[in-house]
DNA sequence: CAGTGGTCTAGACCACATC
DNA sequence: ATGTGGTCTAGACCACTGA
């Protein structure tokens, strides 16, 4: 039986039926009970698995839905949502060139390597200095011009051969990589965006000249557990702006 | 009665009751039927009033709650929210000094006065070019370092008399003046962040050098009624950065 | 067609804030 | 003690999808 442990008789003080029910669901999603794309069980099986009412099973789903974790479609049922499902229109990629709306960048990777976790990636990381951790390159154009370069590093012990595989790939989407290579979900990210100088490799990839100022976003991406997997650096040239909006109708909760 | 229209026999396809519902009550919360802080009839009277259960009556709250245009607190009722209430921790004000967490920057009032409407802010405002706008310049400083000079402006056909209120009051939090001296709601904004080059002006409030890189944050602020009712111009020394959270367990719906 | 999620109802009990 | 919102139940009907 999947329910490991009966949620109707846990915590002290106990936490409404629904809560309880929600951390469990999560929990099966990330011991990878069903994968993105995948159907989970209906509102009706899932109550009646855990012995509440409809109504209580519904509030529990309903909850993932909101954090985009599962996607919801009359008709057909629930899924886990998929990396593309759960970042729709800008949620991860906010930068934009000059005025337009399009979010849209060419994406081409200039190196990928296996290298050993700085004191800094590693803090931010959460693991020890000198574990192991891919570096990876890419530079993202617009039309033909080149406009943002992103370096990421990623935890090696999460993604055993990274290096390798990401290669491979090239895929377009980092995300929908790490869910399909690795089974990783990233359902949150905290970003900074500041000023920063460019120094000689920004220079080169950019084609702008050293110490000029550009726009740098700075990027954590958290999985499901809470875990840093992922740091990311994006230094854009001054065209190039970062666009966020805040509460109005549908806006999702904020950190 | 307080009900104009009924919302049981409404538009064709029909929306479910609940959005009805929900639609009406910010039409009330609109014509300020009540005032932000004040307690809203209870869920079984507004369910009585509407005639629909309070379950419905629940789903059309909860949703005003999820916007964060209502505060709503067992034992209590529900309120209209505040200004503070509406933009916790960071929600509309995302810049921070370096690695320091808090938000917290002093105030100074520069300037305050009436104008006219450039072609760029009537756009953005959506009103005639040439018309009524109150501008406003603030310094922001940290531990009395000069960090972001603001520049705001906002439509004076909404906020009769704005510069004389304004540079009365030098009100600490914007909105909350918006709210106490118009009526006016601001629960969605809009930001784009850049880079962008010092003038004369940012140089001497600042105090950096004519060119010389900063961050730059532009908002438009929209009342209820979607309108634009607010510009304001963000101007910060290099050491700011701007911070954003997206997706995770209660993060607000994204644009 | 059977099964899904979406809406809506009517009731119960509870934790909590206020007076 | 009263009234609030928060949880939970058990049912009904509907709109939609897919086989």
């Amino acid at each position: 039986m999947s329910v490991d442990t009966d949620i109707r008789k846990a915590d002290r003080p106990s936490k409404p039926l629904y809560a309880r029910m929600k951390e469990d669901l999560v929990r099966r999603i990330l011991r990878g009970d069903w994968r993105p794309g995948e159907l989970v069980p209906s509102e009706t099986a899932l109550a009646q698995e855990y012995g509440v009412s409809v109504g209580t099973a519904r509030k529990a789903i309903e909850e993932l839905a909101v954090e985009r974790l599962v996607l919801r479609q009359r008709g057909r049922g629930t899924t886990i949502a998929k990396a593309d499902e759960r970042s729709k229109p800008f949620r991860f990629y906010r930068l934009h060139y000059g005025n337009s709306v399009q979010p849209i960048f060419s994406v081409k990777y200039l190196s990928v390597k296996s290298a050993r976790a700085s004191a800094a990636e590693a803090r931010a990381l959460g693991i020890a200095r000198g574990s192991a951790i891919t570096r990876v390159e890419r530079l993202r154009g617009h039309d033909g011009i080149p406009a943002v370069f992103e370096r990421l590093a990623v935890r090696e012990d999460l993604c055993p051969d990274a290096a390798a595989i990401i290669g491979d790939l090239q895929p377009a989407s980092f995300y929908t990589m790490l869910e399909r290579s690795f089974h990783i979900i990233v359902p949150h990210v905290k970003e900074q965006v500041q000023v920063a100088m460019a120094d000689e490799r920004d220079a080169e990839v950019l084609k702008v000249a050293v110490g000029s100022p550009l726009l740098e976003v700075t990027r954590q991406g958290y999985a499901l557990n809470g875990e840093v997997v992922e740091l990311r650096q994006m230094r854009a040239v001054p065209s190039v702006h970062y666009s966020n909006t805040i509460g109005g109708p549908s806006s999702p909760p904020a950190g």
